[in-house]
DNA sequence: AATCAAGTGGGAAAAAGTGGGAAACAAGTG
DNA sequence: CACTTGTTTCCCACTTTTTCCCACTTGATT
């Protein structure tokens, strides 16, 4: 399982080491996709067969309408990269995805159970306390209701 | 079962000894996580097995197509670290971790039925005042009632 | 007082992360 | 076609962090 949270530098090169505690499961090659919430998704192999399948199988659940479906897949399927990781464990972003994300000095690499993202740093932070309020809210809220 | 609170100290290093106590429960490597009101809980791997699966309900794999789903399992995985205990039963609190609790030189262990909580010891005295005071007001409370 | 167990501190070795040079490759140009 | 220019890939080296191990301290016990 993917979990935790590490800030790292992408160089200038556009290169950036994946946590040694990822690289394992994540093997030798990798998809990388735009994410939702201004950040990049990374996929195994493995996890991105089932999720575009899962994503182009017309059958699934997803109650898209047809036209909005389409551009949701270009979206994921037209700005995927396969990536190569390193001898020593990095990895290349593309450009054009370091730029939708306004990638700079450090990025936030997150795991999220079966995928990892990667942040703008600030962005993470930023969005993180938006989400610690909500949670803090939400808590108080069950706490209230229950006396 | 965990029970008992202890006061160790948070090293230069990040270490904290684990109460003996608890080790053997605990087992080899643990996972912590951000807890609710300051503190950050440490659960068994299989307690965690449990837990996760409660709160991240298996629909899977596309999860990230939905928002609150989206923030829920960031705040859910992304702050949670998988942790060994060294060989005299000592843990390594990581950074974002400790510093999300205020974490300094003396830590409080607390142990909850099936889970550990670390808190800032200043901040859990405090809580526990609190919390003692209500229990007072409580018990005058229902003495007076019964008159 | 000696012994033991639990907790604490710190040095040295190993690992992880970062930066950059040089070779290989590709593309454009006279 | 040879040459220049620019990009990508590979590899090496440096720095910082983490891990591992040993030793000290404290307090309880015999």
């Amino acid at each position: 399982m993917l979990i935790g949270e590490y800030i790292h530098t992408i160089d200038e090169k556009n290169r950036v080491s994946l946590p040694v505690k990822f690289r394992k499961e994540l093997g030798k090659k990798i998809i990388i996709t735009p994410g939702l919430d201004q950040c990049l998704f990374i996929f195994t192999i493995s996890q991105w067969v089932k999720v575009s399948k899962k994503l182009s199988d017309s059958d699934s659940d997803l109650s898209f309408l047809k036209a909005d479906k389409r551009s949701f897949n270009r979206f994921m399927f037209g700005r995927a990269a396969e990536v190569e990781v390193d001898s020593i464990g990095r990895i290349l972003i593309p450009d054009f995805l370091k730029e939708r994300i306004k990638l700079g000095g450090k990025a936030a690499i997150i795991g999220v159970e079966d995928r990892i993202e990667i942040w703008n740093d600030k962005a993470w932070t930023q969005y993180r306390e938006v989400v610690e309020k909500q949670v803090d809210q939400l808590a108080e809220k069950l706490g209230s209701e229950r006396q």
